[in-house]
DNA sequence: GATATGACTTAGAAGCTCCCAT
DNA sequence: ATGGGAGCTTCTAAGTCATATC
């Protein structure tokens, strides 16, 4: 881990240095006191030569290699359950390392350690073939728990969380139906949660409050943490008064809230919402009298806010507002920027940009990355050249016709048709070219996988293609198209979210 | 009602592969 | 043939939420 940047931080350095000094001999502990005095370098090298010698391995050496971890995934990377074949979504244990939490985790840098057979419990059918344990361990238990999912499962040493080995899920078509179950009450649920912002209790107008910026931003529940165990962050019932800023007056617009505040995995939400008068009434009425660390909905909690929703509609919980909210920005904004005359590039940039919408929504952001300058750069030079070739080809053109004009034979009208052919392929690289450029540059920070994989409603998508006559694949990748083989199947042109 | 635990979903980063330009 | 990078896969941390326990 020299090279990273995790190295560099005290919290790091110090945990990883107290969490070594455990597993020395005595002797060593004498003799290694400092961590700034060790160097490390050796050991580093040694580890880059052994990737070098990975790297120029033998073609042959590569393909054995890479036959050998087929054949470790087909003996382990699958089960039976329910008498089908499931791939397993991780089946290898965890190895041990440092602990790279995110953000300003007060536990990274601590030792990972290696888990044993004797911490593991197998769970699997009565009667069943029951996985030996490597020789001369054994298994911490071996259950038969029809009731939950998981295959395996063992403590992990840092904050003593269950890890598990489990499928991939695939649950989702229920996940979707819920939001689309939550589209049929949501209105309802709107003017239910304006009038409580008028109540008499405090906790009825911060439940109405919170549920407002859970269904108008998205953010999510926001469960309590334990102090100093993780990095602070928060989510919409944990928001303190510190992670908001009220602007009577902001840019021209009237009863702004400005958010800033780390979410989960200390991802920064920073955003400035124009909001009723009343919500900002409520605000300040929360606000009163409270410190910059104190919670700002001090009579709310997900476990409160949770049971009212449940209350409103059966299965209702804080997340399906973001699935929903998700959902319905897709087909709305897929609407709205697919033009029926747009080559099939261009319509693709729409339906990127539709995705993108939503995970702006979601706040889904990634580090931009380490080469992006480089490569858009390298993206720019090719379109330059382009358009040379166009102009270049463009000219071609008009000689050519001239040419056609003088001679009038069918050599001379025939190399006319080429060169305009030409022309027509260059003009159309260069607009894709520049089409991907635009999208580039648009998602330099935000990533889209996620809202992809997890809150858009594959029907949406699917029927999108089938409208438009773009192919499935240019959206979804084999492995997505896997995922999502049942809305595949399912959607029509014509379905509706 | 508060707190702990467990199971499952969601998340961005790191690692790997394969393809294209040179 | 090679090297770089885009796109995909893997990894595991960090959430949500239901239920058990105090």
């Amino acid at each position: 881990m020299l090279d990273h940047e995790y190295t560099t931080k005290d919290v790091f350095r110090k945990n990883f240095f107290k969490n070594w000094r455990k597993e020395m001999t005595h002797e060593e502990r004498t003799v290694i006191t400092s961590l700034s005095k060790c160097n490390f370098n050796e050991i580093n090298e040694y580890f880059k030569t052994k990737t070098e010698e990975r790297k120029n391995m033998s073609k042959e050496e590569k393909l054995k290699i890479k036959h050998e971890n087929e054949s470790v995934v087909k003996a382990y990377g699958f089960c039976l359950m329910d008498g089908h074949r499931e791939k397993i979504g991780n089946f290898k244990i965890e190895p041990p390392g440092l602990f790279r939490g995110r953000g300003d985790h007060p536990k990274q840098g601590m030792l990972k350690r290696r888990v044993q057979p004797e911490d593991v419990i197998i769970n699997c059918s009565k009667g069943g073939n029951i996985p030996q344990p490597p020789a001369g361990h054994r298994w911490k238990e071996i259950r038969h728990d029809n009731k939950v999912t998981w295959l395996c499962s063992w403590t992990e040493n840092i904050q003593g969380q269950v890890k598990y080995i489990m499928l991939n899920g695939e649950k989702d078509w229920q996940k979707y139906e819920m939001a689309r179950n939550l589209k049929g009450v949501v209105d309802k649920i709107r003017s239910q949660y304006r009038e409580d912002w008028k109540s008499k209790e405090m906790r009825i107008r911060q439940r109405a409050v919170a549920l407002y910026f859970i269904d108008k931003l998205a953010l999510r529940a926001g469960n309590e943490k334990e102090e100093g165990e993780t990095a602070d962050t928060v989510g919409c019932c944990s928001l303190r008064v510190e992670h908001i800023k009220l602007h009577p007056e902001l840019d021209g617009q009237e009863f702004m809230v400005e958010f800033d505040f780390l979410g989960k995995d200390s991802i920064r939400y920073y955003n400035k919402v124009s909001v009723e008068k009343r919500v900002f009434k409520n605000l300040q009425l929360f606000m009163e009298n409270k410190q910059p660390g104190d919670d700002l909905f001090d009579r709310l909690n997900t476990a409160i806010l949770n049971k009212h929703l449940q209350e409103l509609m059966d299965g209702l919980t804080a997340k399906v507002f973001r699935t929903y909210n998700a959902s319905v920005t897709l087909q709305q904004q897929l609407k709205e920027l697919t033009n029926p005359e747009d080559n099939m590039a261009a319509k693709i940039l729409s339906y990127n940009r539709a995705n993108r919408a939503v995970a702006i929504l979601c706040n889904h952001q990634r580090a931009a990355p380490k080469t992006f300058e480089k490569s858009m750069a390298n993206l720019q030079t090719k379109i330059d050249s382009k358009r040379e070739q166009v102009l270049l080809t463009r000219r071609e053109v008009k000689s050519a016709k001239a040419d056609y004009k003088v001679r009038r034979d069918e050599k001379s009208r025939k190399a006319v048709e080429t060169k305009r052919k030409a022309l027509e392929r260059t003009e159309e690289q260069l607009m894709k070219l520049e089409v991907q450029a635009t999208d580039k540059e648009e998602n330099k920070q935000i990533a889209l996988g996620t809202s992809k994989l997890n809150y858009l409603d594959p029907r949406i998508s699917v029927a999108w293609c089938k409208k438009w006559g773009v192919p499935v694949e240019k959206v979804y990748n084999k492995t997505q198209r896997d995922k999502f083989a049942w809305a595949i199947d399912m959607a029509e042109a014509d379905y509706e979210f």
